[in-house]
DNA sequence: CGCTGTTGCGCAAGCGTTTGCGTTCAGTTT
DNA sequence: AAACTGAACGCAAACGCTTGCGCAACAGCG
């Protein structure tokens, strides 16, 4: 039925031995055999069986990629990218999509993943109890979107520097009510909206803006949630002029909410977000970028690294540039204000 | 190091032929016994080495999903959703993130899924050498997007359909200038574009509009093909009061241009869209709508399904509904035309 | 010309499961 | 009471590779 190493062995007048080491580049195979064999075996369409060669060697080269929304456009990018880079080095990529938290359970209990890969690719942040079940496996580990972890490999940006230069850009075009629309705070444990919070009420109080409470709301990090958000920071006694949403898909959701609202951007209100997502340049949304495939890229190969020298076992810790966008949403303050 | 089969036999008291049996839940097992493996297994934590399982067995749980680029929102969305039908039906799924020619190439002639997945799901239509390197693989075979093959289960929209709706709507409107942004008319045997582009001839023949190949431009279903597309459509003689794109990312780059171009959609210009993209609400794009990730659940389903019986080996074909979504950029064509 | 190194290859023992078949034994049937 | 059932379980042979070791053959050295 299917052809096997012994198959090729026969075909080729050799042991199996000698086509498993020819095959694999080994050593121990003269040029002339190595040459016969390789020929033999493209010849017959043989391709050595993974659960075979990986029940044999205790290396399965393929490599575990957890995410919570494949279909959310960050994620979707960094695993293409990610992906990319692991198939050119020859490994395949096993895909676990955690977005319910019942999957999430389930996994992280389960863990299917033990003894079916090399080297694992977070791209949703473990809590304490999910990272150490990801330890137990024993193998490398990195994650993006920050959240450093023992025993992980990370690689972000500076989510202070960035959200910094988002909402200092607004206070230097003059705006003194600047809102903010945050991801959700549900995690704990998830450090971004946290920190790019903390550079916002920086921002403001260097600038000696007092900070007020009802210029806050939390977006959910999706369209919708932006949209509720923005909604709600209109509906406050003295809206904003200006809000820096900390993702795109927010401020997207908030460009949507003001044109309900009839109100104009930026002549009324100003916007700008966080991640330069690939429909950003389309809504000519002012956003600070962060290289988002190269995250994945650079995370990838800090695995694949990780992987070649497996003594060298230290986890590295990779910061990615960012930069401010200007585009079409930010202007200094109308002098009549919103409305 | 790791718990292996036998430890968990040695600690239970029996043979690990019977803790295999007990924790598949096959017959030939008394239920206390069973009920007692089962408790030494996950005291100790034991999960079976899908490598070796696989050996033995054949089978490997585990399904190849081939896709053009997971970072689009089309395939990305698909994708999730296949996954989640997946892994809640116990399948895990190997990546295959096709999108270079050269890796595509490899792929396909490499096949490194021979003898790992007991089935694939392909969104992306291959050639019909690459379906028969498919089919060789002698497993259940399913495909998104149209382009039926022989040995696929397939399901997708009526494309034809579709764009009818979108143009017929545009005619409905007063347009009579209507133009086509279309899709990659590069692969030959991706039928999609060719079936949008016979409804558009036949909804403006059906009206008595003349039609004129000034007005189809090539926009490769990106945003930035969309623009140019939609700006080599402007510099036409008698440029469109409308156009219709054959995805919404090509209509968003088409919003793009016109907006660059100073003209006010749908004030100057009609724009209606594919797909309904995520961000399609966002923009107020009138678009028909599909059920992108109900696509990719039925195609798992369809998968599973022929995995269960795998006497009853028919390839489905399952065709999802469409329907015809206003929103802001259809209007009546203005009095003075564009400009 | 014996001796030690290499080089090139085959042998066989795993790797951790699954599964057909054989055995045991309690419970039925005559 | 002997013979005959099944049910419950163990034995051992795969599954298709990898790899440590052994063994030739042959080179280079004194």
């Amino acid at each position: 039925m299917t052809v096997s190493i012994t198959d090729v062995a026969r075909a080729a007048g050799v042991s199996a031995s000698t086509v498993s080491r020819a095959l694999r580049g080994r050593p121990g195979v003269s040029d002339e055999v190595r040459a016969q064999i390789t020929a033999v075996a493209t010849q017959l369409g043989y391709t050595a069986s993974r659960s075979a060669s990986s029940l044999a060697s205790g290396r399965t080269f393929t490599i575990g990629v957890v995410v919570p929304y494949v279909g959310r456009w960050f994620f979707g990018t960094v695993l293409d990218a990610a992906e990319h880079v692991f198939s050119a080095a020859g490994y395949d990529v096993l895909l676990y999509n955690l977005g319910s938290p019942e999957t999430r359970k389930r996994f992280f209990t389960r863990l299917p993943l033990r003894k079916r890969v090399d080297a694992v690719l977070s791209l949703l942040i473990p809590d304490e109890e999910e990272s150490a079940a990801l330890r137990s496996l024993g193998v490398p580990l990195a994650s993006t979107v920050g959240g450093a972890r023992p025993g992980f490999s990370v690689v972000g940006i500076d989510d202070r520097a960035g959200a910094e230069h988002a909402v200092r850009h607004l206070v230097n075009l003059g705006h003194r009510r600047i809102g903010m629309i945050s991801g959700s705070s549900g995690e704990q444990h998830w450090t971004t909206p946290v920190a790019r919070r903390q550079a916002y009420l920086d921002v403001l109080s260097d600038a000696g803006i007092a900070h007020d409470p009802a210029l806050e709301a939390d977006g959910d990090y999706t369209v919708e949630g932006g949209e509720r958000a923005m909604t709600e920071l209109l509906a406050a006694t003295r809206p904003p002029t200006a809000v820096f949403a900390q993702s795109d898909e927010m401020a997207m959701g908030a460009l949507r909410a003001l044109r309900r609202h009839r109100l104009r951007v930026p002549d009324d209100v100003s916007v700008v977000g966080f991640d330069d997502h690939e429909l950003s340049d389309v809504l000519g949304l002012t956003t600070v970028a962060q290289p988002v495939a190269g995250q994945g890229a650079e995370a990838a190969r800090l695995l694949l690294r990780q992987l070649d020298e497996p003594d060298g076992e230290r986890a590295g810790h990779v910061q990615m540039p960012i930069r401010l966008v200007l585009r079409e949403t930010t202007a200094p303050p109308s002098p009549r204000g919103p409305q």
